[in-house]
DNA sequence: CAGTGAGCGAGCTTCCGCTTGACTT
């Protein structure tokens, strides 16, 4: 007789089975096997909400496998992820298979340790828990399902709405407004050179009469609290005078400061960390980041990538402990073993952090095995899970203050050494050495120059992959599995649009946008999320039951839809061209959206009803009759090539190198 | 692989979160 154990990753089976041996069979269930119908809402609002569930078709096969082999076996044991949708697939299978008495264990980390200690203490299925999810899944039909088609009959069709995706887009559309309002504002900064024997050092002016002059403008850091504080020199005439004022003074050191600074290594790779730094540092989208990363799970060379856990196993760490020692000594090791702690909001924890699977695997070894873009990624995984392991970094800052004419002017230089590199080792940060000379406190500094530089404060920058990324992990928005979807959704939808791999809202994303903070802002906004977010962890602890929640959300967005239906359709903007249209000469050409794209018509439409496609050209010219190759899109959004003279000619191709073969 | 927008009014679009594999680049 064997025990059958079920969880939700292939790969995750074929770890612990194993760990497990004879006795067990592991079985993936593939993620969810129950969910609602498509085509229609699913939930019975006049019936308690009731959800109708219905079996995934793509799970028969799998859902029958269990079965069979549950009917021989002696026990059957629930392993999935720890969290909400764990528990409820583990539910909706021991429901679909008809057999209440099945056991639950969980576990933090996928060890041998760790599963059969998980095994000697089984527990039952939590409802509570399986509550939570039928809440969540429920509420998000009924926000999307109610709210898209309001948007096809007052915006546009084939649009849509949600609890996550709308908040995104919210954000970077508001992003969008406030670098609109935004009025720059001129500042200068005063340089001054300043000789020691024959060292120079440049000095940056602080003080006039004592009295700070206030440069604060943070914006690689920029998180949604944007400040900045204006300088007292705004203008060029003042700066100019000060600069030739100082070529007068006496330059006394009046301080000399000496500090140790610690640095600590990040922690290890979540889901959103990594695809931050997969963006930042390797300019892959989020869903490359995580296609690759995929690939690196399965054979077996890092742990589980979509987490949103810092922690490390026990057994990685004494690994990676061990590592350190061998190749770079005990004094690269920290004083304690480091250990990561969560901070981001609504994290469940069901994994590990994303680290390698054996520290002693290199990225020559993936580079060799998948190719170099693989090795890059996983030499970024590698180097950031060690250095966790490793000592911090230790540097010596120096801050210098000058005197000029005896409290006209302070004048501010800072140095940093590093006096140990510890983990930067091998996590390297730009991290320049800047040493200043010995100064001594009242020695005096020979004027070289001063030079006054002209700055304007910026506008906070569009999101990119990596940001908002991290702004909606921040708030609590969206999950691991789903980060790199978001983004695709609302551009899909031609809600957004890159530049320079920054998202900029389009016509129809601002329309939507605005018309859903006008009409619905109670379901459209972070706070939302978060209080909702608490009501599901109160279901789940068992302090609430989850339909008087979603009935108490529910009443009042009802009400809220059937007013919303008197409400106007909503204008979106065209972008205006200056050509003619050829056709009727009466109108110019602007740009619309349709179901396959932007295409150029008529503004007198539909008096006249001339269209034209919006293409991109490419420097080929049509084999068959020399006109320009253009790139175009398919029904299904398919990138292909054709000649621009279509409908004429009808030259088409998938590759530009079969256009160069037809060629020639 | 070749069309779009408005409205007429057939039948259609749509959510979030869990997972891979079958497609293609």
């Amino acid at each position: 007789m064997k025990n059958l154990v079920i969880v939700e990753s292939p790969t995750k089976a074929r770890t612990i089975s194993r760990f497990l041996g004879e006795d067990f069979e592991v079985i993936a269930s593939m993620g969810h096997i129950y969910d609602l119908p498509k085509s229609k809402l699913g939930v019975d609002t006049e019936k308690d909400f009731a959800p109708d569930y219905q079996l995934l078709k793509d799970k028969k096969k799998t859902i029958d496998e269990i079965k069979k082999v549950s009917k021989k076996a002696d026990k059957i044991i629930m392993a999935t992820d720890l969290d909400r949708e764990g528990e409820a697939i583990a539910y909706h299978i021991a429901q679909n298979i008809g057999s209440k008495d099945v056991d639950r264990i969980v576990f933090h980390e996928i060890t041998k340790e760790a599963i059969e200690e998980a095994l000697k203490n089984p527990k039952k299925i939590n409802k509570d828990l399986v509550d939570a999810q039928t809440a969540r899944r429920v509420l998000d039909r009924l926000v999307g399902y109610k709210l898209s088609p309001i948007l096809w009959s007052k915006v546009r069709r084939g649009l849509s709405a949600g609890r996550v995706q709308s908040v995104a887009l919210r954000l970077i559309v508001e992003r969008e407004r406030e670098i609109e309002k935004f009025k720059k504002s001129p500042y200068y900064t005063i340089l001054t050179t300043l000789k020691k024997d024959s060292t120079e050092t440049i000095f940056e002016l602080l003080e006039i009469n004592k009295e700070k002059i206030e440069i604060s403008e943070e914006l690689d850091l920029y998180d949604g609290e944007y400040k900045f504080t204006k300088t007292s020199i705004e203008a060029q005439e003042r700066a100019t005078k000060i600069e030739e004022d100082l070529k007068t003074k006496d330059f006394v050191v009046s301080d000399v400061t000496k500090k140790e600074m610690k640095r600590t290594p990040p922690p290890p790779y979540t889901t959103s960390t990594l695809q931050q730094d997969g963006a930042r540092r390797m300019g892959l989208s989020g869903r490359r980041t995580m296609q690759l990363a995929q690939k690196l799970y399965e054979e077996g060379y890092i742990t589980y990538h979509r987490t949103d856990s810092v922690a490390i196993a026990d057994s990685a760490r004494n690994q990676m402990t061990e590592y350190v020692k061998q190749q770079f000594g005990d004094k690269y090791l920290p004083e304690t073993p480091r250990f990561y702690k969560n901070t981001s909001k609504n994290a469940q924890e069901a994994h590990e952090a994303i680290r390698p699977a054996k520290v002693s695997v290199t990225a020559d070894r993936i580079t060799k095995d998948l190719g170099a873009q693989y090795g890059k990624l996983y030499e970024i995984i590698w180097r950031r899970a060690l250095a966790t392991q490793m000592a911090d970094a230790i540097t010596e800052s120096t801050v210098v203050m000058v005197d000029a004419g005896s409290g006209a002017y302070t004048l501010k230089a800072n140095g940093s050494v590093l006096v140990f590199e510890g983990f930067l080792k091998i996590n390297p940060f730009a991290l320049e050495d800047k040493r200043l000379p010995d100064f001594v406190v009242s020695e005096k500094l020979n004027y070289v120059n001063s030079l006054s530089e002209f700055h304007e404060t910026l506008p906070p920058p569009r999101y990119n992959d990596a940001s908002i990324i991290k702004t909606l992990e921040e708030k609590g928005i969206g999950r691991p599995s789903t980060y790199a979807t978001i983004i695709s959704t609302i551009e899909s939808r031609g809600y957004i649009e890159r530049e320079e791999s920054r998202f900029k809202p389009t016509s129809v994303g601002i329309a939507v946008n605005d018309f859903l903070v006008d009409n619905f802002s109670t379901v459209d906004d972070i706070p939302f999320t978060a209080e909702m977010e608490d009501e599901l962890d109160q279901i789940a602890n068992g302090e609430k039951e989850w339909v008087p929640v979603i009935r108490q959300f529910y009443d009042p967005f009802e009400k809220i839809l059937d007013k919303v239906k008197d409400v106007k359709r909503v204008k979106i903007e065209v972008e205006q061209t200056n050509e003619l249209c050829p056709e009727c000469k009466k109108g110019n050409l602007v740009v619309r959206t349709g179901r396959f794209g932007k295409f150029l018509s008529c503004s007198t439409f539909p008096d006249c009803k001339f269209t034209k496609p919006l293409v991109q050209e490419t420097n080929l010219l049509c084999p068959k009759d020399r006109g320009k190759i253009v790139i175009k899109k398919t029904k299904r959004g398919r990138r292909f090539y054709g000649c621009s003279n279509y409908p004429k000619c009808d030259f088409a191709a998938w590759k530009l190198e079969d256009i160069k073969q037809a060629a020639a």
